[in-house]
DNA sequence: CGAAACTTGTTCCAAATGGAACAATATGTC
DNA sequence: GACATATTGTTCCATTTGGAACAAGTTTCG
């Protein structure tokens, strides 16, 4: 019979449960494996927690992320963010202001340029980051977990390797 | 001067162009690295496909992920597809009408569970996948290129590995 | 059998998302 | 200086998304 947990994930799990479809055939043995399993992972990584930031704090994913890059750049414009961060600038807007009337940031004129405003973080904010990110850490140590210190170290530079590749 | 193309993209690119903020330092110093290297990773080698293929099919996300799924197991329920792909099952539900109206897919009553409804992939639909897997295995070479043969194969050994791992 | 509990697929609604147009400011070129 | 062009942040609108409740069917267990 079909009895399986719901899994938040995104794309495809593997499943090695009797009775239900054979599902490990759209991992294995499809073109873009390493797409998918890519798109997978990160989704375990990322989707439960920006659920529990949600249920928890308030905050949707594009205003944590706003939240998490000033945590580590002091001086950012929306302009910067949606860079960085590849969401439509109306996104980082919205974001922006939410989390202005929240107290997480500070927004001054740029002397330089009328046209930009420069972000940065308050002290709140930064409370509110310090209080999240053990979230992540937590959930990225779980996934880790399965590889050795050697395999982890693999990763690390394969992922080095790519991300640099891959953002050209 | 700021004058950066945008990328689309997710979380955070690596940055070297002087002028801008180093948004390495997003990259390289923070405690989740994996996580949002990862994830940006993903992004790149999914959003801007999922882009073509609404630009060019008219289907979104979730859509597309049904076909996909449909295209490597014949015969799948909605709720194996929710399961599968991690959508909430309302998605899933509209995804299969719009997919129904256009031909992609068929319906059948289940005779062992009459609360069942079994999809099945027919021609169009596959016509539709084979036209579109090419762009998704395009975008993976451009983002793997920058791996020897033998880095290749440790990051699908270290996949495999997550993957088992991550879905237990 | 029959009542409670569960599963499947659906509809309804509210929130998140992204494209397009816009006003204000800056830059480039003559 | 003056005009065309580009950039920043914003608003508006249509689409996508996901939670919650629901009806119909199934299972469990007395």
């Amino acid at each position: 019979m079909r009895k399986r947990q719901k899994q938040p994930q995104e794309v495809v799990a593997p499943n090695s449960e009797e009775g239900g479809p054979s599902i490990d055939a759209i991992f294995q043995r499809n073109e873009v494996r390493d797409t998918f399993r890519m798109s997978f992972l990160a989704n375990r990584l990322v989707l439960p927690v920006y659920d529990e930031i949600k249920r928890v704090h308030g905050l949707c994913r594009g205003e944590y992320l706003l939240l998490f890059c000033l945590s580590y750049i002091d001086e950012l414009t929306a302009q910067d963010v949606a860079e960085v961060t590849g969401r439509p600038r109306n996104s980082i807007s919205r974001a922006v202001h939410r989390m202005l009337d929240e107290g997480y940031l500070t927004r001054s004129a740029d002397p330089a340029d009328g046209r930009q405003v420069l972000l940065r973080i308050t002290p709140k904010g930064q409370r509110l980051h310090i209080e999240i990110i053990p979230m992540f850490v937590t959930q990225q140590s779980a996934i880790l977990s399965c590889l050795s210190a050697a395999e982890r170290s693999q990763l690390d530079q394969l992922l080095s390797k790519l991300v640099l590749g891959a953002s050209q």
